[in-house]
DNA sequence: CCATATTAGTTTCATTCGTAACTAATTGCA
DNA sequence: TGCAATTAGTTACGAATGAAACTAATATGG
């Protein structure tokens, strides 16, 4: 009766943050693999140009917001893509600190061939799931990015 | 009639592994802030100390199994757990290269400490969800995990 | 038995990544 | 105006990571 049932132990398998990052892990990377090595882009360097051919003309910092990835990943993605042709900067003439990006020519190609990649894997995934439960998917998605983990009280 | 509605470009924030990698991320960035610094304990180590707290004396070779780390990752945590005394390591007497590894006293009390706050940071998240929408985040883990993005053809 | 192959785990090295410090441009307000 | 505070983006540096080479122990097969 005055046996608590809380198990005092963590069996990872169960573990739902540890799940979810397995799980994301597995699918980046399997991603990852169909466009790095025959396009020689980085993860970080594909969500760049993934923003910008779908809203160009944004700056490194709205580039940030859009990834979640911070300003020092963009710049450093930005620096490549920039060497390796595939992006294009100017500087706002208001603000000559503001850059102002978008893919080049080369860029977009490259752009174009690789959604259909990232597109297929997400595809891959979808399609197994039932139309319920990809709502379902969305659904919880929505919820568990809404999830304050931080509680600030500030 | 013929116009095809395969949009051309990619919403990031709408692609469902980049959702997952984000949500994953800053879940997993969260509970490690609440050990890291009070601890002094890295991801890779609290995975490891994870795995033995639940099933104590495998193999550094069964630790990566079940953690889904890499053999250098588990290696590079191992070592760190020994130096700070929070593991015990020993040879099988069958075979010497075959680690046997256990949390040490010292490594059981942290383990002890931590459980609570991983644990914390699930349930504040599974708390936020209703029963039905629980089950069925579990069931589309299980679906998903399933899944294989790699077509092995061998 | 001995030579070779395999396995457990470690080390090395080059790259990636994150934090903090920095530079340059702009804003704000005294 | 003119000087401090803020903002955009870069640089520097130490820690984390991954792939490949390496060491030591064990298994295999002629």
């Amino acid at each position: 009766m005055t046996m608590k049932n809380t198990e005092n132990s963590l069996h990872l398998g169960e573990f739902l943050p540890y799940r979810l990052s397995v799980l994301s892990n597995r699918i980046s990377r399997a991603i990852a693999d169909g466009y790095e090595e025959q396009f020689q882009l980085s993860l970080p360097e594909w969500r760049v140009m993934a923003v910008l051919g779908g809203e160009p003309d944004l700056s490194a910092a709205q580039v940030a917001e859009r990834t979640a990835m911070d300003k020092v990943a963009v710049s450093r993605a930005v620096n490549k893509l920039l060497e390796s042709g595939r992006l294009e900067r100017h500087f706002s003439p208001e603000d000559k600190r503001r850059s102002v990006l978008a893919l080049s020519e080369e860029g977009r190609k490259i752009y174009r061939e690789v959604i259909p990649i990232a597109l297929g894997y997400e595809s891959k995934i979808l399609d197994k799931l039932s139309e319920p439960e990809k709502l379902a998917l969305m659904s919880l998605l929505n919820k568990l990015e809404d999830i304050q983990l931080h509680t600030e009280d500030s």
